[in-house]
DNA sequence: TCGCCCTCCTC
DNA sequence: CCATGTGAGGGCGA
């Protein structure tokens, strides 16, 4: 029997969260920004709504490019205040895992699951179910989303791309090769531009094609990993399996210098800040870190990572910001250019309760 | 295993 | 014409 999994994904997220609390945007094109502060429109566009997309908007565009594309209709723009919108996807997804057998979120507007079991591995059941999903965020958060159902997360996640906004797109398990078969590979879930152009050099533009490719020809190009994964989205076959309530294995924040420079102390000053909420982050997931890493973004755009990893686990600002501080310092006399962007991130992480404490180790004895 | 880089994803 | 922010995962050399 054909798993039922399904990929969920909310509409214009950020503005469409903005339209709810302002109905009246609506009628305006909304871009929800993240300013630099910089200069007073440095920063770029996190996301659009439709009516702005239609007039060229896209995310990641500089503020000032979508501006001059929005001139003369009347456009809304919005500072970006990330916790507004990840309170209302906690609870979002808390509801959604009321409703399907298992829920694996994937970021703060999407979200696989798995309704083999509750559906009966009944398609048209399962349909059904997607629609009282739909219902039900728009019921209480007032938020359209689209969703695909197929037999893989791959499958799942092209259907929610199919037709949206306020989509449902139902690939049956045997229509999975018709449906996948004239699609571009680059259409496929981590297949970028630097993979899609390898594929090209190789003669392999479709999905039917990626599918009837010789399996040792790709893997000797890709690595087996990667390889054998590329096979398997091709061929609808991919078998991952919906996984909730995945940890989360780093933090990191990074920001903007207000100029350049090359200075490990302004570095460290200006993300104080960053530094307390990583903090806040360890603390709030009861986890310790053993890996501090700096980055560093430089005038030309280019990033280098620094990294130094403790012997135990870390979990206070102090530490890290002393670590920080030093990994700067080595960072700023190995680059030639000056710092634009510098970013702590926290990896490694152990959960507070998996930790060897002193007296259970002394307990274990060497091995 | 660590450290660093690359690729990708989303907004 | 300016270019934000977060996180996952793999490859590879040391």
């Amino acid at each position: 029997m054909s798993r039922v999994i399904g990929h969920l994904d909310l509409d214009y997220f950020y503005a469409q969260v903005e339209e709810v609390e302002n109905p009246s945007l609506r009628e305006r094109p909304v871009i929800v920004c993240v300013f630099s502060g910089r200069t007073e429109d440095s920063g770029a566009v996190a996301t659009s709504n439709y009516k702005a997309r239609e007039l060229g908007v896209r995310s990641g565009m500089p503020i000032v490019l979508a501006k001059k594309k929005l001139e003369g209709h009347s456009p809304a723009v919005i500072r970006m205040v990330h916790e507004k919108y990840e309170a209302i996807s906690e609870r979002i997804m808390a509801d959604l895992e009321q409703m399907v057998d298992v829920l694996e979120p994937t970021g703060i507007d999407e979200a696989f699951f798995d309704i083999t079991t509750s559906s009966g591995g009944d398609y048209s059941r399962a349909r059904a179910m997607a629609e009282s999903i739909k219902d039900a965020i728009h019921k209480t958060e007032h938020l359209t989303c689209s969703i695909g159902l197929g037999r893989s997360k791959v499958v799942a996640k092209l259907g929610s791309d199919a037709i949206k906004p306020a989509g449902l797109t139902v690939i049956l398990p045997e229509s999975t090769a018709a449906f996948l078969d004239p699609l571009p590979v680059s259409k496929l879930y981590g297949i970028g531009p630097k993979t899609t152009s390898i594929l090209d050099q190789m003669g392999i533009k479709t999905v039917r094609q990626l599918a009837e490719s010789d399996p040792t020809e790709i893997e000797r190009h890709f690595g087996k990993k990667f390889g054998s994964y590329l096979i398997s989205s091709a061929t609808g076959a991919d078998d991952s399996p919906v996984v909730a309530g995945l940890e989360p294995t780093q933090f990191s924040r990074i920001i903007t210098l207000k100029r350049d420079t090359r200075d490990a102390a302004e570095a460290v000053e200006q993300l104080s800040k960053g530094i307390e909420y990583l903090h806040e982050k360890l603390v709030s997931s009861a986890k310790s870190c053993r890996t501090v890493s700096a980055i560093v973004v430089l005038t030309d755009l280019s990033a280098k990572t620094k990294s130094r990893t403790f012997e135990s686990p870390i979990d206070d600002p102090a530490t890290i910001k002393t670590a920080a501080l030093s990994l700067f310092e080595e960072l700023g006399k190995t680059v030639a250019k000056d710092f634009r962007r510098v970013g702590v991130r926290v990896s490694g992480l152990t959960s507070v309760e998996d930790q060897t404490s002193l007296s259970e180790f002394v307990r274990m004895g060497s091995p």
